[in-house]
DNA sequence: TAAAAAAACGAACGTTCGGTCTATTTTTAT
DNA sequence: ATAAAAATAGACCGAACGTTCGTTTTTTTA
């Protein structure tokens, strides 16, 4: 029982490091058993159905994500620095995933018209982290970071998602060096933005 | 002679919406073949390999691109209003295409990892838009409408980049019918910005 | 209208895919 | 140590893929 789990543990990791480049969606059974010299039937076994093996691949990025991202940035004070914590760890990891993919974004595109299991644990991940940045721009407007306008955090976090969005795909498509810096510097803008709006209304 | 190319060009056609919800690489000649009901060897030899075919597709969907979102533009005044109405065609067609799927977007994290001509033809796609966006921004700045700093001209077009990505991906994935409203918010505030660096720049 | 050229067909090739089945080896528990 | 259970191997399946080829049909040209 105890080997079947280590395998196990061990073939995910090393599906997560071909659907990294090649996709979820190109990530066979076949190149896993050559990566872990073992048979197909071998790989396959643990998991019952190519779906089930990307659904643990995926689950398996949400852990290390989360661990890399969100928790070391609960340690920063409540509002706007732990949000701003978060978007530049954020931001860090899509910069060393520029040579290897992050496969929520390279998933989101291959399954946003791909029906099943895969594409429903897909968006869930995407939703919950997405509440969890709602859930840190609500802060910054409790701790008077931001003003109190629900209209403008749905647009503040809608636009983390864009910058993200844009330095990853510039910086694997295009090759454009400079993308995780103007991410950086279009999230302190939109804060600026938003902070303006603030003391505007106070002013009046 | 005449009616070969009657035909490939509706093979194309047939292909392009292929290729729209199943992407670049889902797009195979028996799919194709399927719906112009033809044999498979009779709609591949009209492009010699699968990958011609998908070159084939891009140059099609660019012609369209260029003719709905660019052309309309130039009768616009340059500057501002010109660089505005790029955006928001641009956006406007992002919208129309939530259901079906845009091939520059969904082909940038397709072929972001796979070397070959499909790829080379893709990136020279999307560097010459943003050249045009350059262009147009450029031309704004000329007429006074943006404040002239090249690092903000760079900047504002990898934000417009940006908003369309997200525009996209949420209005696909999560099902988000704000999405497009959003990124023209997001827009407007950006142009804002740039415009009151300006007049902070003139009041000096 | 007949000959030439182009277009389309249909069968097959070799390969790869996810998945199944049975046999064997390795690990675990008694 | 031994029996039960789990893990792995390896042969194999049917389907789909891009591609090739010889043949037939359709279109164009003379």
């Amino acid at each position: 029982m105890r080997k079947g789990e280590q395998t196990r543990a061990a073939i995910v990791e090393a599906a997560l490091e071909i659907a990294s480049t090649q996709g979820l969606e190109g990530l066979t059974i076949g190149s896993i058993a050559e990566k872990m010299a073992m048979s197909k039937s071998g790989v396959f076994a643990h998991f019952g159905s190519r779906e089930e093996l990307q659904i643990a691949v995926l689950q398996e990025y949400e852990t290390q994500f989360i661990d890399a991202v969100l928790f070391p940035c609960l340690k920063e004070p409540r509002g706007l620095p732990r949000l701003r914590a978060i978007f530049m760890r954020w931001l860090d990891r899509i910069g060393k995933e520029i040579d290897s993919g992050c496969i929520y974004i390279s998933g989101a595109t291959e399954y946003d018209d791909r029906p099943g299991a895969v594409r429903d644990v897909l968006v869930k991940m995407h939703r919950d982290w997405q509440k969890e940045m709602h859930r840190a721009t609500a802060q910054a407007i409790e701790e008077n970071h931001l003003p109190a306008n629900q209209a403008h955090a749905d647009q503040l976090v809608f636009e983390m998602v864009c910058l993200i969005l844009a330095a990853h795909q510039q910086g694997r498509l295009m090759g454009d060096t400079l993308s995780v810096k103007r991410a950086s510097q279009g999230f302190e803008r939109m804060i600026q933005h938003y902070q303006q709006t603030q003391s505007e209304i106070l002013s009046q």
